[in-house]
DNA sequence: GTGAAAGCGCTAACAA
DNA sequence: TTGTTAGCGCTTTCAC
């Protein structure tokens, strides 16, 4: 079996207080005793037992992460920027899927409690479906912090990106280079399309450019048909409408548009501009590289981690909006038309 | 503070042993005292503390996962595997990512094994450049799934794909085209890659074709800079080489391939064909669309989890090795030349 | 500087 | 059926 601090203290000659106070370097220990105890550890190959410590320090070192799925490439950037924050801290990530599913969101987090982790990050809650009063009960006992959530409950943390302001950018960024015919590409079941949405068409109206023609739904935009969903979409529409510019909600929409142009023998971006957003490491793989609206997915996660661990250590809340920037790359230009 | 067994006790008026028996459902318990005891838990809103269950037990059911990298869909597609069928048997995942570096897998390992867990899965774990016997002093205490290992130790389970055997399909696939001249493209710090190249040499040898020129290394294969640095490591090869096809050891580094022939003006697959391996969802999301080796990640993650169950609960050591298929799409054809 | 001992929340003999 | 109690491995007062 695994050596315990009882082995090691035995070994040693010493209390297990002394090899406590050796490992935890908190106490002063007379410098040859804690050479015999270092040698003990050494050949016992002694690791603590953090569940043991963690039980007597009534604290964790563990935090939990539910994300809706695994699927899409945005969650994993987002884990990859909280496990890099967490890392450095030597907290440790406890992962869970809740499969699109409210109740099994509910489920992942009270398994997440019983484990007794220190704070919880929840990504795209799902706060409307879930059991009444669910979070609101939670959050009395728990530290946790929503990434992207458009719920707004109180004593919770926030990590969300500002998509109105990315949104105005982006259109502004086309109506510069002389685009006046733009097309909005958009999806299902997200609030952040509409954020878009209505962020769009205040702007095309305040330009005297708004036509309602130009706004194309294009159904689930996360799945992996979006890509051709919105492809096929395009090429219907675009028979009929002589837009030059495309902004869309994300950068697989994005994709079916550069593929969409493609097919119908446009020229991007002499024909056709498109700006995507996300910035998902698949718009930089794409031949043009897309031009697009950085939501740094790493650094949602990794604010979202820091301000966990401050809402642990200090109780206190905050909220983060972080800036989408413009990625120019090969996909838009002027308008030649 | 959040209630204990022995609040719920207080509450209904019984002893900690009798709520353990109601909570845990293993000795019978009377009906009446049974109820009183859930109406305690209820009220309390009593969440038993598995930390200190698992201490007592001696036991775990957290399992611990490390990949190299969260860049690669890849490996968040397999992470969604090993969850889906870990959580039906009500195992936790503690995740950890190595960053692509021997030493932090070891350490990831460790921190593993001071949080007690029951058991840890590898994903293409690095057993060369790590501290020696790191692996074979592991085994002697834990349960060990590799996934996608070139090494074979002993008191392993390994679940992989045949490597070896979808590399000779997709080299026979190119040469049933009539392809002679084929690039070998490989990264460093991953076993895959040399079961791949082992493959390729042995196949390309027999048919009278093996070029050592013909192997191309383009680094680090699972990071973001992967696809551009196969592009250009590509486009500098390519001007010396005639070759008409090129096999790659991943999706992101056909990707690549298919960036440098665009640059330089070569159509695909009339000019050259290209195939890949993995089949992440970018595969289909890019034009043309990538004919590429099937993996099967969500299958290598279930079957991985389901390995380690067994691993702990009997002890036993089993190999799994899963067949890729040919996924072909439109990067690939006949030799023209 | 060091050791003895209480206790973190829980389970499982053993008693009753 | 139910209660009492001894640990699981660790940290941390409180004595010495």
């Amino acid at each position: 079996m695994k050596a315990t601090i009882i082995d090691v203290a035995a070994k040693a000659s010493v209390s297990v207080a002394t090899v406590s106070r050796v490992v935890n370097g908190n106490y002063p220990v007379k410098e040859e005793t804690r050479q015999r105890v270092m040698r003990a550890i050494e050949e016992l190959r002694y690791v603590p037992n953090i569940q043991a410590r963690e039980l007597n320090m009534q604290k964790s070192t563990t935090i939990g992460v539910v994300v809706p799925s695994l699927y899409n490439m945005f969650f994993a950037e987002v884990i990859n920027g909280i496990e890099d924050y967490l890392s450095r801290d030597s907290y440790s990530l406890l992962l869970s899927c809740a499969k699109n599913n409210p109740k099994q969101e509910a489920k992942c987090i009270n398994d997440f409690i019983s484990r007794n982790v220190s704070g919880i990050i929840v990504i795209s809650p799902n706060t409307e479906n879930i059991e009444t009063n669910f979070y609101e009960q939670l959050v009395q006992h728990q530290s946790i912090v929503f990434i992207n959530s458009y719920a707004k409950l109180p004593n919770i943390s926030y990590v969300s990106n500002d998509e109105d302001m990315g949104s105005r950018i982006a259109l502004q960024y086309l109506l510069d280079y002389g685009h006046k015919k733009i097309l909005f590409l958009r999806g299902i079941n997200s609030d952040s399309y509409q954020i878009k949405e209505d962020t769009y068409i205040e702007v095309m109206k305040k330009k005297g450019l708004y036509n309602p023609a130009y706004i194309v739904n294009v159904g689930e935009g996360n799945g992996t048909e979006t890509v051709d969903n919105s492809m096929y979409k395009l090429m219907d529409m675009m028979l009929n409408l002589d837009a030059t510019a495309i902004f869309t909600c994300n950068d697989l929409m994005a994709v079916g548009a550069v593929n969409a142009c493609k097919k119908m023998g446009l020229q991007i971006p002499r024909d056709m501009s498109i700006i995507g957003y996300d910035n998902i490491s698949l718009s930089h793989f794409i031949e043009p590289k897309l031009t697009t609206m950085d939501q740094n997915m790493f650094a949602l996660g990794t604010n979202a981690a820091e301000l966990l661990i401050e809402k642990i250590q200090t109780g206190k809340n905050k909220k983060v909006v972080l800036d989408n920037i413009l990625i120019e790359r090969d996909t838009t230009g002027p308008c030649l038309r």
